[in-house]
DNA sequence: TATTAATACATTGCGCGCAATTTAATTGTT
DNA sequence: AACAATTAAATTGCGCGCAATGTATTAATA
């Protein structure tokens, strides 16, 4: 079957079409960079998002006391409570994060490292040049793009 | 709190700092867009998936009688049956499409637009310049980013 | 200091995505 | 023709994302 495109469809049939969807580009490249991680965090015993919530754990370690709160975890990762307190339940079940209501102020909750979380971050670190080979980009390709993406979303979150 | 990026951590740190990742940047984006697109949808009725769905179908209106199957509008949209079986009968249930088996195969089953499938298209023709405003970017850049990211995805794609 | 408002997190419900399995139909082989 | 292998959808189960709502705590204010 044979599509229309930007240049064989009618101007208003050209900004419908599929392939001219930035937004399409964007989501179905970042389901399949899921299906990349996906054995690789298999691995670990982590989903794709539970792997990025480690990242920003494993970020801040070396502060070793500031855990950040659930919010904070929300920030970084531009996700809500909604999504993120059945997501921490399930590191927690896994023994890879301790939650703990703030003394100061009891609606907080604060996410910290467990020892076990601490040092899966060794295992993880063999991640990135697996995607790297599987991506088949130089990592100033990837660079690049990434520079890119992150502008044109810092653009979108300014609406 | 302060991150650590890739000036201020060592290389092995680096590399898994939640910035420097090209998937977080297309999840978060893909993410940001499909918020963007929310209310522009509600007004249709419609999801971010289904909207998506919808474009391949409209594409292909022209050709009257070839409804695609539901694995050619998976390959369409790198969706397995599994996600579009739901997915098409949510649609079907709106009126907007009509799922047929094929009587040729009748492992197959036809995905075709309704008449209001079909009048649908003119109120989705003014989402793209809404997004195309929100986005605070020009055509020449989204299209130039949408180029790339495809050319990133089909890299992965064939891993 | 009551009362109200705001904040932080948890919960509920729905629609994806997708792996794994099932069901049914077609194709291939003997 | 009988059987096995393949194919196409559908189904099941789980983990997101997120809007909407609920609950508890803190802050603001009259």
């Amino acid at each position: 079957m044979a599509y229309k495109n930007i240049s064989d469809a009618s101007p208003a049939d050209a900004l419908l079409a599929l392939d001219n969807q930035l937004c399409f580009a964007l989501y179905s490249s970042s389901l399949a960079m899921t299906k990349l991680y996906k054995p690789l965090l298999a691995d670990l015993g982590l989903t794709y998002p539970q792997y990025l919530t480690m990242l920003v754990l494993w970020e801040g370690d070396s502060a070793q006391q500031d855990a950040p709160t659930v919010s904070q975890l929300g920030e970084r990762l531009l996700l809500d409570s909604g999504t993120l307190t059945p997501l921490l339940k399930r590191l927690e079940a896994l023994e890879l994060v301790k939650r703990q209501r703030s003394a100061q102020d009891e609606r907080r909750v604060h996410v910290a490292l467990t020892a076990k979380g601490r040092r899966l971050k060794g295992r993880a670190a063999k991640i990135p040049a697996c995607v790297l080979a599987a991506s088949q980009c130089s990592i100033k390709e990837l660079t690049a793009l990434n520079q890119q993406v992150r502008q044109f979303r810092a653009r979108l979150l300014q609406a």
